[in-house]
DNA sequence: CGCTAATTTGAGTGACTTCAAGCACAGTGG
DNA sequence: CCACTGTGCTTGAAGTCACTCAAATTAGCG
């Protein structure tokens, strides 16, 4: 495969290993950072490169260094579910690493720019086994992540898709921010954002319609600018 | 509060600190094993009576001895959602204790005689601290818990009625079994199973009738009988 | 090279269909 | 006798299909 000038300089980019400024990383002492230094790898991921399948064998986890990593699942006749979007610090295929399973969930760069920090499965068993502070953060964080599956349980199965959308939209301010003038700093498709809350393109579109007629948004075109948030909180949380 | 003979007596059975045939408790050395026997609490429930309610905060977890406890969340206009069945050997409450939050489900007894064994949060944090398989079981359960959930979120996102109900039958198959003439071992109101797989009662009778009219099941008010699981199979897993 | 032309991709709309929810009510058995 | 099961009917929310339009990407070509 053809790699170009400014990939390569990406690649080698990558090759410098960050394990500061990462909140998994700040409990680790002099050895494990040694450790962590010596045996991870930085990779570098286009936008929209698979970064694992469902299906496959992972033999090491990845924390997200920079960037945003999509991971969903691929439903019966073909359709996408967004489970949810990882960003810097966040760690991920450490599931299947866990139960020595094979992947349930495919994982893409969202984003261009995807730097991920990978950590074969010895070394990350040795930090799980031996730094009670990251076998700690790491409970702490499938435990956030079991909480969130579940609340995303009821909430396809019990609120309409007005609700859904505007908490999803919610959500995303709150996960990724907004910029100076109120706009979303996440760039989404409506097909993304339909497989967020389990809905189709069409549909989502149309509730988008409805919340700029009704002075909630603006929208032009992935721009989107929160012009009513308590209203949309309102609609978010209650009927 | 009333306590009559019988349920004294189930009182009394449950100060028997159960320890052995408990998966979880597997791994325990001596001293843990006694750890356990002068800490725990066993505690009986009746039939429908709560174990704990969502924003309640815990205090430490329980395990199941004996006996089938629903765990469900409320959604905003009061419908419950059941998110599993916790059975022998199965640990709840934990994750709340983990993050330190609010319950965010509520647990309850849905068979009777449900005996569980009270590990308070000390014990509860000693034995995963000190003992690695022991720690190595939580997360493992854990990650069986969210691959669920997350299992959960695309069949109600992308699956039709039909198609739940045919997975839901099978699951409860599959976790509570069936007698020597293929009746499930679980009994269920209609509105449970409704619950489990996010619809109404009404819809739901209307599948199991649908079912029964193609030769499918037997349906004998609570019994269930499963008559063709192949077709069942076919129906669950794809369109 | 640069500048259109052509193609692809995503956003958006309208018409139609359908699945399942909602409501009302009848039966039944523990 | 009351909670639960079950049925008929109606309605509506959201999915499906078919299409337009705009923007972005790629291809073609002087």
């Amino acid at each position: 495969m053809y790699i170009n000038a400014i990939d390569r300089k990406k690649a080698i980019q990558s090759q410098t290993c960050i394990t500061n400024d990462i909140a998994l990383f700040s409990c680790l002492n002099g050895n494990q950072m040694k450790l962590i230094e010596l045996n991870s790898i930085n990779k570098y991921f286009k936008k929209d490169t698979y970064i694992y399948r469902e299906g496959c064998r992972h033999s090491g986890v990845y924390i997200v260094l920079n960037g945003i990593v999509k991971i969903y699942k691929i439903g019966p006749q073909g359709k996408h579910s967004i489970l949810r979007f990882a960003q810097k610090g966040d760690i991920i295929a450490y599931r299947s690493l866990l139960t020595n399973e094979l992947a349930c969930t495919t994982a893409r760069a969202h984003s261009g720019d995807v730097f991920l920090c990978y950590l074969p499965q010895p070394i990350f068993m040795e930090l799980l086994q031996n730094n009670p502070k990251f076998n700690q953060s790491i409970m702490r964080i499938m435990c956030r992540e079991l909480n969130e599956s579940n609340n995303m349980v009821i909430n396809i199965a019990q609120t309409n898709l007005r609700e859904r959308t505007a908490q999803v939209l919610l959500a995303l301010k709150k996960e990724f921010g907004v910029d100076y003038a109120n706009t979303l700093r996440i760039t989404l498709t409506r097909a993304d954002m339909a497989n967020m809350i389990g809905t189709v393109t069409e549909s989502l579109i149309r509730v988008l319609a409805q919340f700029r007629d009704d002075g909630l948004l603006a929208i032009d075109r992935k721009r989107i600018v929160f012009l009513d948030i308590p209203k949309l909180d309102q609609i978010a949380n209650m009927r």
